[in-house]
DNA sequence: TGCCACGATGGAACCGCTTCCACGCATGGT
DNA sequence: ACCATGCGTGGAAGCGGTTCCATCGTGGCA
């Protein structure tokens, strides 16, 4: 049996459906009793609302359209929680788009981010293309990003040349000198740009502190821990061999870690590692981190979001970041030079 | 500018609403000249069919809702994988209700889960009430629960009891005779029973071998990796220190792994730990486990539904489960008896 | 040549809600 | 006593599609 409707319910409390409506939509100008017989016809009835015909007429879906590279990336799952959280405790659904190549974005940007579908998007580490990104702004559909930047749209990012230069002065102040880098590959078909920023702070830092970025020692392979490890691998065969590495991100760390591990280099002993974002598995295998609140970063994306859904005009935020020390960097062994540190 | 209408489309075509309408669901009752204008004049306005206004007046939303306990679980991020995969594939829009108490799960079922919202229900490790199933029965909301069973709706599940024994084998032929159990409370507030069901499988075949499960050597705490490592500090203090220990999923044998490592308890020379699960970060910390296929029983699952909402009957499904042995576990120490084994 | 059947097409009705407009009926001011 | 005022209400229009039914040609057949 199909659900009741609206004019079933004006019917049985013998009222009219525009009565009914208002008294759905807490609209004061019904009277106490009328309402009471309303609710009434509504419990009698188990009454709930058809939400696709309120969408239609009012013009709003109450859906937000969330685009993730759901599968390359642990941190856009924390990210998700955040935005799920506030956007349900906004009243919003999560109408989740998992793209696995870029063309996918594209497509999915294309169909579906419509007015008429959905209220406003949520781009995590993903950018709409000039293109899109005017169509959004013609069909009057909010989006905001996180983990990237584009000139039009408001975003959620963190400094992540700066993320690179702390890498350096930690390091540098435990005394490293000859330190390798293990990122991704910078012209990836995603666009991804954060590991290539993160390394150039990391170089800056290192060049200020007189030590010249040795491109020997710098390794980039695609996202993952598998092609991280035996990037690694390759890095702790160098001669002579880096007594740190900075990775720009923790998945690639812990593949570091594990090369290490299967090289016998003990860390954090003989190899200081130090990666980036802290996800929950830099928690227990003991990595030092550059930490950025991620859960965080996806609520307060999904809450300037619902801002601007009200019509609000939001600004791009920029979250924190802060050295997370744990047990896989330590002082560089004896005979470096300057353990107090290159920098005030 | 708000997007273009059918009838827009229509006028700009010469034609009437049927006949945009007819093109744009590739009914062949079109002439080739008519069409060609039709998608011409689709192309010059930039139409969008609107898919609200198609939803209601079709009754299929396309839309299939994903209730799962996001935060938990580390493994139901790995199911969805599977799940939105699947679904985006056949057409359908995931859409996620985050779920982090029993209450919301209950509360998003009741007020979302309605004729005209989506079109179907997917469950991750939760199930609905009797009565709950009885009202998307009525609604005719096709439902699919994964990781749990319930007497009306099909599922997608595995064998716990038989994991249990399965890890209870493993360890037995190693020659471990006394071993730890961790898992969950088995009385917590969603309602999860697979830690339950796996202790029992892995305690009757324990007692099947003639080692009789000791209640001192069984510990149920809530699920997380903190308090899985708090209860295991207790458990390696235990005099006689058991050999080995089964914990009820990977997160909390990583507790473990924690907790004997605090403790200095090399893992696996004086003690085997063995998980359930096969998360990602079981391969990384060399954990040996029972795997199941977790994104897999995702798909699986999307597609009884699919299946389902196209009206077919479907039945429910099993995944098969393996031991996957990594570093975690070795024989027991010299003086066990019976290293062969117990059983075949 | 006339009729029928059928393919192509136009357009009204409908999906279930919101919203706006019009109306009835007290109330209060003069 | 009369007329604004305004509250509470009913109901039609409209949101943008789909679908069914009626209509219009036109070719085939008697």
């Amino acid at each position: 049996m199909r659900g009741a409707t609206i004019a079933e319910v004006a019917q049985h409390a013998g009222v009219g459906v525009g009565t009914v409506s208002r008294v759905l939509n807490g609209s004061p100008a019904v009277s106490e009793p009328t309402r009471r017989r309303v609710l009434d016809s509504i419990a009698a009835l188990d009454y709930r609302p058809n939400l696709v015909a309120r969408a239609l007429s009012t013009g709003r879906t109450m859906a937000v359209g969330v685009l993730a590279p759901f599968f390359t990336q642990p941190s856009v799952v924390e990210r998700l929680r955040g935005v799920t959280r506030t956007l349900t405790g906004a009243g919003y659904e999560v109408v989740l788009f998992g793209v696995e190549l870029p063309e996918q974005a594209r497509e999915r940007l294309a169909t579906r981010a419509q007015r008429g579908r959905m209220d406003g998007i949520l781009c995590v580490s993903l950018a709409p293309s000039d293109a899109e990104a005017a169509r959004l702004e013609a069909a009057r559909i909010p989006a905001v990003l996180i983990d990237r930047d584009h000139p039009r749209l408001p975003s959620v990012t963190i400094d992540d040349v700066e993320g690179g230069r702390m890498a350096a002065r930690h390091l540098l102040r435990l005394g490293h000198r000859c330190i390798g880098f293990v990122g991704d590959l910078e012209d990836n078909p995603f666009g991804f740009a954060s590991s290539a920023r993160r390394r150039e702070g990391f170089e800056a830092e290192l060049a200020a502190a007189g030590v010249t970025p040795e491109p020997r020692l710098r390794f980039l392979c695609p996202h993952g821990r598998a092609d991280a490890r035996a990037a690694a691998a390759e890095l702790l065969a160098a001669d002579p061999r880096p007594t740190a590495v900075f990775a720009s991100c923790d998945v690639q760390a812990i593949g570091v870690l594990e090369a290490a591990q299967a090289a016998g280099v003990t860390v954090p002993d003989e190899l200081s590692v130090i990666g980036f974002d802290n996800v929950e598995a830099a928690g227990f295998t003991g990595l030092t981190t550059i930490a950025q609140p991620l859960e965080e970063s996806g609520a307060v994306a999904a809450e300037l979001l619902v801002r601007a859904l009200a019509g609000e005009v939001v600004t791009s935020r920029r979250m924190p970041l802060a050295l997370v020390e744990r047990h896989s960097t330590a002082p560089a062994a004896v005979g470096a030079e300057d353990v107090l540190g290159t920098r005030g």
